[in-house]
DNA sequence: CTATATGTAATTAACACAATTACAGTTAAT
DNA sequence: ATTAACTGTAATTGTGTTAATTACATATAG
């Protein structure tokens, strides 16, 4: 997304995918989610590529986290309690709080960072 | 350590294990980390086991963090990067800040829970 | 019509971590 | 002393998540 906001203009998924040494295919999933977040418009055919489709100033990272994350920061244990054991029925629910404290901090810190910020940093 | 804390005396690493659901080695290899962030003793033969050594009140979550935790909330892009992109260049240290960030704001949300508020959600 | 993109599914590879097995060392009870 | 029951720890295998790769249908510019 820095690369996008760097570049103004439509880059194709082959040269981010080299700015980030991965694979044009993991590129294109992750402007899927990006797309649909309304972040960045793609085009198909020859001279296709993405787009931003906001400033970077109006583009924070929590944004970007909402549009392509995929599990929470802190995982919960799936697995089912021990009916005998008081704690364990309890802890995925006492843990589930927990985690989600932590998740909305995390929130918090990326709601407060800029596309625009990052890239000032690059310059 | 819930359950340790719950307890108040030795258990040993099979029931622990059953407590979560997984095998006893998993848990004395966690032990071991506990230990040596002082917050638990463990003690090998018969009767053998695991205790706190301190008071619920006294153990935080982020203590517990500290001791057992392998990788970072936020991971970062550890591919090298590619020289001919002043984005790609950049983005390494940029982006270590932010992860840093977001860090900091889980281990503060974690240094504000104690094990002893986890316990009296149990009861 | 052709060259060059994206969209997307399907398959394989890589990696982190859990699970398991095995066994040496330790301790309590008899 | 011997035995039973535990921890400490290494080694190996299993499992689940995600990246990488391949393949191809579809779209678009010239």
């Amino acid at each position: 997304m820095t690369a996008l906001a760097f570049s103004e203009g439509l880059m194709d998924s082959r040269t981010l995918a080299a700015s980030v040494n991965t694979n044009p295919v993991v590129i294109r999933r992750l402007l899927l989610g990006l797309r649909r977040a309304k972040l960045v418009e793609t085009y198909a055919g020859k001279h296709g590529g993405a787009r931003l489709r906001k400033k970077p100033r109006e583009i924070s990272l929590l944004d970007i986290y909402d549009a392509v994350q995929r599990r929470p920061v802190i995982a919960i244990n799936e697995r089912k309690a021990w009916k005998h054991c008081a704690v364990s029925c309890h802890m995925k629910g006492i843990m589930s709080s927990v985690a989600d404290g932590a998740e909305q901090a995390v929130r918090k810190h990326l709601r407060g960072i800029t596309l625009k910020q990052l890239l000032r940093q690059v310059c």
